[in-house]
DNA sequence: GTCTATATGACGATAGAC
DNA sequence: GTCTATCGTCATATAGAC
């Protein structure tokens, strides 16, 4: 009995900062970088404040950190996905990409299902004018449009669409406009305008 | 001697609230909700932090007033544009409705020069899972969806088409990569990609 | 209609023990 | 690797004078 049992187990500082992560990603998502305070994040992750502090410096690191990690799950995702598209098509050439188009949607929706994730995402864009944390934003979503140019070959319409209709889905999830489908009747039809049956299923669910 | 000059003038209410408003949607598109203090809405106002609780009640009061105001700004921005479209018609059978979209993507333009209009907005959407703020913003976005289908005249896929597009260009000019694109290559590349030089240019002013 | 003063409660970060 | 204790700062909201 001279000593305590410790609140948390001892466990690797890599694996701990990847829990962290994982935890800051739903607390910046739901509260947004000011809303969000260290102290959440930690309760989130089964640990203390000052620990947090302690492994990534300031909280303005820990969102840096947050943000880079969600760009670099999208990218994997998408590439995972161009992957797919490419092993089931059939020998001869390519096909126009629409295969690819389609796998790369759903890939899409699968990782914005995860609200933090989603908005996390979002609140990065939305940085834009802070001079540490607009360029980690813009650099991710500039990646993407290169990954969409030069390895799903897409065209310039194609980006176009495939870009605009994520951001519709996007604004659609976070302000709960999919989820009010099921009540309301304008929501429903404004669904059924925008993106098929398929879609707003998973919409509804995603907004659960 | 006796009494020191005030700090301001005496003006009516409404004015004030008015004043109050306009300042606040800049402050909280930039810090966002959380970020944003009753201090600096107060100090972009010019008067004392207690009188713009005074005035509000609360900070929440505060935003829910603001992003209310600038919804019903953009509903009507989006009636002149249409009244505009229809009075430059020729005096037959209305057009197919081409005008009336051109004129609309103008004036959502024009409105979102504004940074801190654009970026009230999206924070208010971005807040659907907020039991108060959520219905508010849910509800402007299905009443700019009434006003296309039923005011507009908007087929189902030129609906889709016109709220893909405006959220493609709320991230575009969030984010900052509108503005980028005068020194990244990358960019400029994918504003031609998604909107036409005209657009782009607009972007870029508004960016700066 | 507007202010000053202030109570009260976070939050981020540091110090230092184990 | 992880904690407890705590300091300094700042924000919302109230009280009450003018």
């Amino acid at each position: 009995m001279s000593s305590m049992t410790p609140r948390s187990e001892r466990i690797p500082a890599d694996e701990r900062r990847e829990q962290i992560l994982a935890a800051a990603t739903t607390v910046f998502g739901e509260l947004g970088y000011a809303g969000a305070t260290t102290d959440r994040v930690a309760r989130a992750a089964g640990i203390s404040q000052p620990y947090v502090v302690r492994l990534f410096g300031t909280k303005e690191q820990l969102f840096i950190e947050t943000l880079r990690r969600t760009l670099a799950r999208l990218l994997a995702a998408f590439r995972a996905a161009l992957a797919e598209a490419d092993a089931g098509a059939d020998a001869g050439g390519d096909g126009d990409g629409e295969a690819r188009e389609a796998r790369l949607g759903e890939a899409y929706l699968e990782l914005v299902e995860d609200r933090g994730t989603l908005l996390t995402l979002l609140h990065g864009f939305m940085m834009g004018s802070d001079p540490v944390i607009g360029p980690v934003a813009r650099d991710g979503f500039l990646q993407v449009f290169r990954m969409l140019r030069d390895e799903a070959g897409f065209t310039p319409d194609q980006i176009h669409r495939f870009l605009a209709d994520g951001m519709l889905i996007n604004t659609l999830l976070a302000s709960g406009v999919g989820l009010a489908a099921k009540r309301d009747r304008d929501a429903a039809e404004l669904m059924d305008c925008t993106f098929g049956a398929h879609v707003a299923e998973v919409l509804e669910r995603a907004s659960a």
